[in-house]
DNA sequence: CCAAAAGTGTTATCGCTACACCCATGA
DNA sequence: TCATGGGTGTAGCGATAACACTTTTGG
């Protein structure tokens, strides 16, 4: 029996396959860092790519991020950002797979390392980054385009960094994000002006004799400040 | 006879439908404008859509864009920019489509309005959007939010223009993206201050008596000055 | 007591904003 | 000649950038 006019628009269509791809980025208070896997499944078997997955039929695109991102790192919750599509017919020689990337943030800890065990991921320092799979290292640094886009005016960085941090720490953050470094005096004026941050009454030592007051991002007030029309902007 | 380990890795996965869509703007020396097309096809025929298509095997989605982008408008290398994917589940009630958005800049002009005749076109103003099918509503807004945001920071403003303009003619045109009245003076003196506009000799009196000196957007001069790490804004 | 990082305040400069008057011309 | 839009300059303000000294404390 032939289809209804109905049907055929959706029935002419050629389904192709659609794979999520999560660029990992963490700081570990020195350096930024890139989290990448050992493929397991031919073809390139054995090299280094970005985690991945097909999006199923019953997910949402950014919910086949969330799985993977869950399943591959332990954490829940972790903050991403879709990054773009990579949809070259000959981009992955094994089949027509077209790609939404997004690019995530996590704060370095126990559950993740415990991953990094599991599934032979490893942590990169972004100057060292190998050669990847596919247009892997494209979207790599277009991610990188992306997060040094995004962290000055939004305060995604906080993601990266522990729930109470130092002043100093954040600033190594920017320095690590931006490759280059900011002054001191004014990057505290700065980020303290806007009355986003908690001062807290414990110090943090582990840098320094002398410690570092620890701080604590306040949500609420950034979006009262945004609602007020100011700027994120550092 | 079963499928070797390599190839179950994508045999393994289900295939899905992809689209692209098609969010075109036009400034008529006025006001901002949307181009939509009546669907022809089930569901929803009849109702106001952007334009869109599968993404067909052969091809990749990028090219998907310029193709309909073509088709539907009669123009060739329309600028365009991704915008998007758009992927939940139950977007469509139709079939599960994963749509990637994109957004689309074009000068009116003739061959575009003949395609208006031929598609059952019709250009809206930014505040007579009717409701639209699925969630096109909210890749427009999406559109006119990643417009705003670009075109304060790219020169990209000038695919909305003729080749030829009047400083009285961007400074309308910026006026309609972000909805707010700029200063003529300080416009002026920030666009010229870039030297990236080429003053010709003659002269637009379509708009006053005394007559606006045309410009030209030079391209090359943009690109020296993204060499030399100065900055587009306006 | 000293090395090493944390914390603080002032000044100069630059860019943005606000604003008022003259010019050219067609009707 | 006058109404309309085009074209120009300047002064004030606020934000940013540059910069040097004091504090704390573990070793």
């Amino acid at each position: 029996m032939r289809n209804t006019h109905k049907k055929a628009f959706y029935q002419d269509a050629t389904p192709l396959l659609v794979a999520v791809d999560c660029i990992i980025f963490g700081f570990d208070l020195e350096e930024l860092k890139l989290l990448l896997f050992k493929r397991k499944v031919e073809p390139f078997k054995g090299e280094w790519s970005v985690i991945g997955s097909f999006v199923q039929p019953e997910e949402s695109v950014s919910s086949a991020a969330s799985r993977v991102l869950g399943a591959y790192t332990g954490l829940d919750g972790i903050f991403m950002e879709p990054l773009g599509c990579y949809g070259e017919v000959e981009r992955d020689p094994g089949a027509r797979v077209i790609s939404q990337a997004y690019f995530a943030l996590i704060r370095l800890g126990e559950e993740e390392a415990q991953a990094v065990e599991t599934y032979q991921a490893k942590w990169f320092g972004l100057s060292a980054v190998p050669p990847l799979i596919l247009d892997h290292n494209q979207m790599v640094e277009n991610a990188l385009q992306a997060l040094r886009r995004k962290a000055r005016y939004r305060p995604i960085g906080f993601e990266l960094l522990p729930e109470k941090f130092t002043i100093p720490q954040l600033k190594r953050l920017y320095d690590a994000i931006y490759q280059q470094e900011f002054d001191r005096r004014n990057f505290r004026k700065k980020i303290l002006s806007m009355n986003v941050l908690d001062k807290l009454d414990e110090k943090d030592k582990s840098n320094s004799k002398k410690g570092a007051f620890l701080y604590r991002f306040n949500r609420q007030q950034y979006e009262e400040m945004i609602e007020k029309g100011i700027d994120f902007v550092l």
